[in-house]
DNA sequence: CGCGCGATTGAGTAATTTCAAATCTAGTGG
DNA sequence: CCACTAGATTTGAAATTACTCAATCGCGCG
C-alpha cells in the first residue's frame, strides 16, 4: 500500500515497526470517483478517513436546500462527520469528493482498538483535534471580521495549492459569499 | 477548595482518590474582578483555565481596533489561547472577565505532568478538544447560514442561561453584527 | 445628583444578494 | 472528431440587508 499514512504518523510520533504494522492493519483503502459521496446525511458514520489522494468537501444543506461548506480536505488531512463519528449517531453532514479520491478508512471499533493497544496514539489524535480547533477559530474570525473580498484574498494567501483545484462556485459556498459576488472580485484582481 | 473540578472530571473519567489528589495539586485558584484580563495579547500564555465561577470572553482586536469575540466561557468550561498555550508562543487573543471570575489554572508543565502520570487523562482532553471542534463547526455554520436576526434567535435558544449575563453590545461582537442592528431585532421580538 | 455605560432610534449609505440573461468550458456519446 | 449538454462563469440591474454616524434616552452606582 503506497500511502502517505506512515510518514504522516512518524512526523508526529515515534513508532516501532511492529506498532506501525499493527496500526496499518486497521486501515483499509477505499476509492471514490468525482462527485461520489463518502458520507451522506442521515446515514450511520462508522469510519474516520485519512485522505491519501484527492480532494473532498464537508458540507451541510440548510432548510432552503442551499449547500454550505464547512471545510475542504486533501492529501494528509483527516475528515469525517466528527460529531456522528464520536457519538456514533447518524450524519448531519455530507462528505463528497471534488476530485477522484483515495481514503484510508478507520472504523470506530478499530480506532478504539488502536487507542487501547498503543496509548501514545491518543496524544496524536489529541494534537490533531487541537489543531482542528485552532483552525476553526481562525475561520470563525475570518467569517466575522472580513469583507467578502478580504475573505477571498485571505483564502488565496492561505491555500494557494487548493485554490486551482476548486470551482469558484464551490469556493463561494465555503466563504459564505454568493458566486456572483466572488466572480466580481475575481475579475477585478485579474485586471491588475 | 470548593470547586466544580472534581465532579467535572469524574463525570467523564473514573479516577481513584490518589489520582484525583495528584491532579488537584497541579491546579491553583486565581480570582479576577470584572474587566480584568486573564490573558492579554502579546503576553506569554503558560496556563489553561478551568472556569470555576464567573464568565469570560475570548476575543481579538483587528487592525481597526474593533473587538471580535471568539467565544464565551462560564462555569464548567475550559478556556485559554489554545494556539499560544499548545505551541508555547505569545498570545494573539485576549481573555477578559465579564463577571468576577474564579479560575483553576493549570500550567503547561503541570498539564504535561498530568498526561505523563495519568495517561487516561489524555483521553479526557481529547474528548474536550473534539467537542470544541464540533462546537466550532456549528458556530461556523451559524455565521455562514443565518441572517443577523436568526443568529440572535439561535443564540437565545442555545444559551438561555448566558444571555442575561451578557450586555447586548458584547453579544453583538460575538454574533458578528453591529449593536444597532441587534438592538432593532431585540425590540421587535419584545413587541410580540 | 451627575457620570458613564449600555440601549435605542432615525436617516443615509455601503456592501452584498437576488434575479436574469448571456457566455464559456469540459466532458460525453455518437 | 464533432455536436451536445450540464455545469461554471461573467455581467448588469434592482432589491435587500446590515452598517455607520449621530443624537437621545435610561439607569445604576458612587
Amino acid at each position: 500500500m503506497k500511502s502517505l499514512l506512515k510518514e504522516h504518523f512518524l512526523k508526529n510520533i515515534p513508532l516501532k515497526d511492529e506498532q506501525w504494522n499493527f496500526i496499518s492493519e486497521q486501515f483499509h483503502s477505499k476509492k471514490f470517483k468525482k462527485k461520489e459521496y463518502i458520507i451522506r446525511k442521515d446515514e450511520a458514520v462508522s469510519e474516520i478517513y485519512f485522505i491519501n489522494s484527492g480532494l473532498v468537501k464537508l458540507s451541510v444543506d440548510d432548510q432552503n436546500g442551499n449547500e454550505h461548506i464547512i471545510s475542504f480536505a486533501c492529501e494528509d488531512w483527516w475528515e469525517t462527520d466528527f460529531e456522528a463519528f464520536y457519538t456514533q449517531k447518524r450524519a448531519t453532514q455530507n462528505l463528497k469528493c471534488i476530485e477522484e479520491t483515495e481514503v484510508l478508512a478507520l472504523s470506530y471499533q478499530d480506532y478504539l482498538k488502536i487507542l487501547k493497544t498503543i496509548p501514545e496514539m491518543t496524544e496524536f489524535f489529541l494534537m490533531k483535534a487541537v489543531n482542528g480547533h485552532i483552525a476553526n477559530q481562525k475561520r470563525i474570525l475570518s467569517l466575522m471580521t472580513f469583507s467578502a473580498q478580504k475573505k477571498y484574498e485571505e483564502f488565496v494567501k492561505s491555500y494557494p495549492q487548493i485554490i486551482q483545484r476548486i470551482p469558484k462556485t464551490t469556493l463561494a459556498l465555503y466563504l459564505g459569499v454568493s458566486r456572483e459576488t466572488l466572480s466580481r472580485f475575481f475579475s477585478e484582481s485579474q485586471k491588475l
